[in-house]
DNA sequence: GCCAAGCGAGGATATTTTTCCTATATGGCT
DNA sequence: AGCCATATAGGAAAAATATCCTCGCTTGGC
């Protein structure tokens, strides 16, 4: 991901690796001297202002830099001062994010003035898996607006064929005729499946289990 | 090295890795539609134009996509044929998960019996964020139905601080008093935002920006 | 075959970035 | 201490990008 802050603070730490300032910098790359103040990076409506992609290539050009080593800086891979792991948290494991509750995250000291996650207390939760943790675990993306509000057009879905499937979860499933929908299982019989339309406008669904090719349960979706 | 040529092929590129036109790509960007037309990429007075590097990070945010991922394409490299992947295999990097859409879903051939996904023509998502490259995600446990439909009492979501946020994002806001809500972004000026509830039955909300701690984007959620 | 939606060309306009400019501060050198 | 080059804040103007708009063409669904 590309940020606001990143942008810049590439730029400044490329300055900073040649052995220039902002202003040395862009009058290396053949810009104004003033093209990189500090004061210029957030307008006084408090707007960000975001660098062209023509700037950034004349800088790299004036520097001898590729994308990657940009990329790199972009990243943070410099050293940081407060990692991305608030204390208290169990050791960083590939695929955990921290966790905390609603109610915890009105209280204070579990952020940072920038609402990235500081402090003690933080618990964590292991993310979609890792393929080799949930085989079979693919996602599908969601066209047109039948499954509004929850999902929306060009949300993400993944999907877990083979996990448990509850009463309330919300499932896709796919019919011998090849259609595929995403729902909440309301009941599961011996026969039969009932399920409920995500979007109230839609109806609500049942099949004989006989009319199923398959059923999996949704374990997230984009926002 | 960056040029002019090798961005604009990038983008074409990215766009056809999701299925889309520059059109579509401009749009699902949150650009305007014709942002990216090839009529626009050459002034008429011969002169190049380049994209801000803030039409970049959008196009990012909105194609999942990460630098690596953008200047990979910028590097004239096409992504592996995706074909094979699927069947059987383990994804080629860590993280990706087989993609899908839904209408594709329907279609023969993309399922085993079993309802694992088979066959060819898969796409691949690269998620959820390693905290490797998204430094600061973190996820906040649903707590009480005030959520309801979209989000459940237990439910997971996961939210990049300094992520871009647009309009009709989904977002965790904080006040200074303390109190954190999840809900639409509707609109935000130099000065207030208003809100929208993600429950018809809770009013919307809105603030002076100076009321606020923080507003972070809800990247995922789990189901 | 019809029609709606999407795509893209390209012009006009609005907004944003870059350049130009002035002013002040700072550090190195004499 | 004084001079000079550089850095940076920040406003105004110029230049560039993005948005808005119209229009013709293509495509897919009905």
């Amino acid at each position: 991901m590309l940020s606001h802050e990143r942008i810049w603070s590439a730029l400044d730490a490329l300055a900073e690796r040649h052995g220039l300032t902002p202003s040395g910098l862009a009058r290396r790359a053949g810009l104004d001297s003033t093209a990189f103040n500090k004061s210029k990076r957030c307008g006084a409506d408090g707007r960000d202002r975001w660098p062209s992609t023509e700037s950034l290539a004349k800088v790299l050009d004036a520097t001898q830099s590729s994308l990657e080593d940009f990329m790199a800086l972009v990243r943070g891979e410099r050293p940081q001062e407060s990692g991305s792991f608030p204390e208290g948290a169990f050791p960083p494991q590939s695929g955990s994010i921290p966790l905390l509750g609603f109610a915890q995250a009105g209280s204070g000291g579990f952020f940072d003035d920038g609402g990235f996650p500081a402090g003690q207390g933080w618990d964590v939760v292991d993310f979609p898996a890792q393929p080799s943790q949930r085989p079979g675990v693919y996602a599908l993306e969601v066209q047109g607006d039948s499954m509004m509000p929850l999902y929306r057009d060009g949300d993400i879905l993944v999907v877990e064929p083979g996990a448990q499937i509850r009463r309330g979860d919300r499932v896709v499933v796919r019919t011998r005729e090849g259609e595929v929908m995403a729902k909440v299982l309301n009941r599961q019989s011996a026969k039969t499946i009932e399920l409920v339309s995500l979007n109230p406008e839609h109806p609500n669904r049942s099949f004989e289990l006989s009319e199923i090719d398959w059923m999996a349960r949704i374990i997230w979706a984009s926002q």
